[in-house]
RNA sequence: AGGACCAUAGCUCAGUUGGUUAGAGCGCCACGUUGACAUCGUGGAGGUCGGCGGUUCAAAUCCGCCUGGUCCUACCA
């Protein structure tokens, strides 16, 4: 093996090699576990919560299969609708200079297509990067023929059970994109506005209680003056009790419009009225409905001002009645051109009042960065109502339990008002929608057009055309778990694996898809979708910020896993900006944050990081000095083996039978070992990934590498052992390292295969169920029978007594490798015996010349003293002693005890404490009270004789 | 406006049902290359557990209020 741990030799072959062996593949025996990975772009490429969240699922995955279960991790790649279209529209303008228009849509299509086989790969072979175990034979796109297939026949199905319906309604238009877009895709941002008071004249010469012959009306939106149907005032407004029924003359326009009483006029604010545009406001759609208004809209697809108004009566038939006209001179106008005009009209005509500043928000599309427009457009929508009800009593039962808990109470939130469901969009990429209409715009709802024909008793020469629009991408992945599995066909697969073990994701997307998925699952299956939810947090830059181009601190999990150098890093975030004038700050801070570039860390410590910052229900800032910290252990891990393999390479390890005697150290290793397996066991269970690869690394560097390889050393290295006691320490050096290589393989799996390789051979003959992988290995179970309370016992008073004699050499300023005179004094006939059974051990760990129990403390020389429960390491040093030094370090400890003491003594002269409380802990502070005086006692004596020098 | 979560060492974080001398890693200080490892070893310094109040024999832990931070939902005519 290589003196030093070099990931980027190991981690590709071990990865091709368990994918060219199908160690991916469910067993076929056992329990089922499995998880279906949340399907990534397909065009998209890997950032950092992609490799935490696959990490995770990874580490669950391999464990299980470990434990014999029979294991699926179902893989794939979603179409992503919009951000894929964009994606290829962008690419077709650089490299052709056109417009998706310009191609025509099947010609797009195409490209997209293109694109998705060219660059598709990409993410897929990242993921291998990761080492994800994900059966790759069952590679599913959300796109593919079976989605087809499910995709429509979900559609059919809803809409033949009314679950799905088609209608004219207000949904938030991207005037960029040209599509509907749901809530979920609208982020709100706040933003300085404008509020403008205008002044709209009561018409027929009606007026105010006031004597005013007009109303007030204000609005951040003057555009949308052009569509307005009402002005709103409070039924219980004294102040315009009599105008209701009446009517304003809509300034600019001339239109009549009626004024109405409604509870959303809010009396106290500004004058009381509210100007009411149906299709331009979701609140005032609202008003609209109560009111029966018609909705007049004003805004193409674009949103610009329209020649004349389209106006419809609420279940979206057009009106006659509603004069349409609007003035000519807005017409084509982009609505905030549109805003400014009216603005000046108005105050032109006298009929501005007043402008105020305002602090508002603002919708914006996620993908296109354009404010959102509500515009009333026909789509189609899936009725949400029914479907809930089960999701939430899913919930709610247990079928589904989320972790962490708290994440159910958003759920729920959301659940209990969720709006009915807008599932189209005006898109080419995507699963078209299963509609057909004939001339007269009849529609018809089947699985293909023959269906549709069959169906109605259409004949061939009615001409049917399909739905122009796509299904938003939700839809689609709302099938996953079952999709994937070959539903509607019942396969082998879906009974055997659905519903699926757990669903690792980010909170953000329990809205999305989360529970769109638990609605069409429950629905369709009538099974949940997957019993648990493990719900983790966003990572986030080393200071808690988000990561984002645009900050210029994203970090790419494969340059960790690779190293980068700084030009590259540099450029990498600094090129192709949308704000290139960030650029020269960026530069700099980066320049600052990794002046060496970033080292090659391997995929096993950048797995091990995530794992260690997984702490439940918290975004992870990623610490760097932790990745730099779990590489050096992945180091260590490797140096330990190299030094198990130099001992046990070749020798007699036990595995051929022969007599066999076990060292103290070797007992007391194998029974930390089996709590060890059992910590991290019970931290995979609870998903607190933190705690397994806490208990790991404790065993690994701070006992089996701190001490157990140094207590093997005089072993080994003795010429006086003993044939089957050197025996015995090669076993247990070998064995323990090799279950210690099953418990991390999980969490790192390529550097322990590599090291596996070399170390189980060693072990003794491969276990039945095993192959010659660790993948295949059966996950190690604690064996309560080998915990050895004795043997941990002794090697802690070993490890006080060597400590004792290291703490003493530091203080006294006596080099390390300084072979030392030590006398023990004052302990019991149990530490004497130990002296007796551990003089070895003592002697090398501790560099001792000679070590012996002295009967008679009264006869103990002038010594620097430690203590090991009652007894006293001695280290004689006559002369050597800074007298002053020594002085105030004692001092310092009797201080320290006395603070001890009265703690205590304060609680045990406390009545209460003492009658209260239980009386093992009344009992537990005494005995602590007996040794801290204990020990202030020595220290004392210590010190007097000193000062008496 | 409503809700959620967070606040523990310089930094990133653990701390199970209240009882621990409040822990880890990184960083820092001192010392150290004998054959696993300087991506290392040994020893050490460093915390009034955000603040105030309450419950309790006992609070980092439970409750209330306050401050600071993150996020979600809603509203903003």
């Amino acid at each position: 093996m290589d003196k030093t741990y070099q990931p980027e030799q190991i981690e590709s072959r071990w990865y091709e090699r368990w994918e060219a062996d199908n160690r991916f593949a469910p067993s076929g025996q056992g329990e089922p576990f499995s998880i279906m990975i949340p399907p990534p772009n397909v065009t998209g490429s890997l950032h950092m919560g992609h490799a935490f969240q696959d990490t995770i699922m990874d580490t669950l995955t391999r464990w299980r299969r470990m434990q014999g279960r029979n294991t699926l991790w179902q893989v794939g790649t979603d179409h992503a609708g919009i951000a894929t279209q964009m994606l290829v529209e962008r690419k077709v303008a650089a490299e052709e200079g056109k417009s998706r228009h310009d191609l025509g849509r099947e010609a797009f299509i195409d490209k997209v297509w293109e694109w998705k086989h060219e660059s598709g790969g990409h993410i897929t072979r990242q993921l291998r990067r990761m080492g994800a175990s994900v059966d790759w034979s069952r590679e599913r796109f959300t796109m593919d023929d079976g989605f087809y297939q499910a995709v429509q026949e979900v559609f059919v199905r809803l809409y033949e059970e009314d679950l799905i319906y088609r209608g004219k309604r207000l949904v938030n238009w991207d005037p960029t994109l040209h599509t509907a877009i749901s809530d979920l895709e609208v982020e709100n941002r706040d933003q300085q506005g404008q509020f403008w008071h205008f002044r709209y004249p009561l018409a027929d010469g009606a007026t105010t209680e006031a004597g005013r012959d007009h109303l007030v009306v204000a609005t951040t939106r003057p555009e949308t003056l052009l569509g307005d149907s009402a002005v709103a005032v409070n039924p219980e407004d004294p102040r315009y009790a009599s105008l209701v029924g009446k009517f304003v003359t809509l300034p600019l326009v001339g239109r009549r419009i009626p004024i109405v009483a409604d509870e959303h006029a809010d009396m106290d604010k500004g004058s009381g009225c509210v100007k009411i545009t149906p299709a331009h406001d979701f609140n005032d759609y609202e008003v609209g409905k109560r009111q029966g208004l018609p909705l007049i809209n004003v805004f193409s697809r674009d949103a610009a001002i329209l020649e004349a108004a389209e106006a419809f009566d609420l279940q979206g038939r057009p009106l006659d009645d509603v004069d349409p006209s609007l003035p000519a001179a807005y017409a084509g106008l982009g609505r905030f051109e549109a805003r400014e005009r009216i603005v000046a009209d108005m105050e032109a005509a006298g009929l501005l009042e007043q402008v105020e500043t305002v602090s508002n928000t603002l919708p914006y599309g996620d993908r296109s960065g354009d404010v959102i427009e509500p515009l009333l457009t026909d789509q189609w929508f899936v009725a949400v109502e029914e479907l809930a009800k089960p999701a939430i009593a899913a919930v709610e039962n247990g079928d589904i339990e989320f972790v962490p808990r708290n994440y159910e109470n958003m759920y729920f939130a959301w659940m209990r008002e969720l709006q009915d469901w807008c599932i189209s969009r005006q898109l080419w990429w995507g699963h078209r929608i299963p509609a057909w209409y004939d001339a007269s715009g009849n529609v018809y709802v089947a699985r293909t057009a023959e269906e549709a024909r069959a169906k109605h008793g259409l004949s061939d020469d009615i001409v049917l055309t399909q739905d122009e629009d796509v299904l938003d991408t939700w839809f689609s992945s709302g099938l996953w778990t079952f999709g994937t599995l070959g539903w509607p066909e019942q396969t082998e697969a879906l009974k055997t694996f659905h519903p699926s073990s757990v669903l690792v994701t980010g909170f953000d997307i329990i809205f999305f898809w989360v529970a769109r998925m638990i609605m069409l699952t429950l629905k369709f299956t009538g099974e949940v979708p997957f019993k648990q939810v493990y719900v983790h947090g966003l990572v986030r830059d080393g200071q808690g910020h988000k990561m984002s181009k645009s900050k210029g601190n994203v970090l790419d999990p494969i340059d960790l896993i690779d190293g980068i150098d700084l030009d590259s890093l540099v450029e990498k975030r600094t090129g192709n900006m949308m704000q290139p004038q960030k650029a020269k700050a960026i530069a700099k801070a980066t320049r600052g944050e990794f002046p060496e570039g970033i080292e090659p860390h391997g995929t096993d410590a950048l797995r091990y990081t995530f794992l260690s910052q997984a702490t439940t229900g918290r975004d992870i800032k990623f610490d760097m000095g932790r990745l730099d910290g779990y590489r050096n252990f992945c180091n260590k891990l490797w140096n330990a083996s190299r030094y198990v393999l130099m001992n046990a390479e070749g020798q007699d390890c036990g595995a051929e039978g022969g007599e066999v005697e076990l060292s103290l150290a070797d007992r007391w290793i194998v029974s930390q070992l089996q709590q060890t397996a059992a910590q991290i066991t019970r931290a995979l269970e609870e998903y607190r990934f933190d705690h397994a690869s806490q208990a790991l690394y404790d065993f690994v560097w701070n006992e089996y590498c701190d001490w157990y390889l140094e207590l093997s050393k005089p072993v080994l290295w003795d010429d006086a052992a003993s044939e089957a006691a050197k025996r015995g320490t090669r076993r247990t050096l070998v064995r323990v390292l090799e279950a210690v290589l099953r418990l991390a393989h999980p969490m790192m799996p390529y550097i322990t295969e590599e090291i596996w390789q070399r170390v189980a051979p060693l072990a003794g003959p491969l276990s039945q169920t095993g192959g010659d992988s660790i993948m295949v290995q059966p996950w190690p179970v604690a064996d309560e029978g080998r915990v050895d309370e004795d043997a941990t016992r002794d090697i802690e008073w070993l490890k006080g007594v060597i400590v004792a004699v290291r703490n003493i050499r530091a203080e006294m300023n006596i080099a390390p490798g300084k072979p030392l005179e030590v006398l023990l004094t004052k302990g019991s006939e149990a530490d004497r015996a130990r002296l007796a059974a551990n003089r070895l051990f003592l002697s090398k760990l501790a560099k001792l010349e000679r070590i012996d129990w002295l009967a008679d403390p009264d006869q103990a020389p002038l010594a620097a003293t430690q203590l090991v429960g009652d007894m006293e390491v001695l280290v004689p040093m006559a002369g050597l002693i800074d007298k002053d030094a020594e002085l105030a370090r004692l001092a310092k400890e009797i201080d320290k005890q006395d603070k001890l003491i009265g703690g205590i003594e304060k609680k045990l002269g406390n009545e209460s404490f003492v009658a209260k409380a239980p009386e093992a802990v009344v009992q537990k502070e005494r005995d602590k009270l007996a040794d801290f005086a204990a020990t202030r006692k020595v220290l004392v004596e210590q010190r007097d004789k000193i000062a008496a020098l």
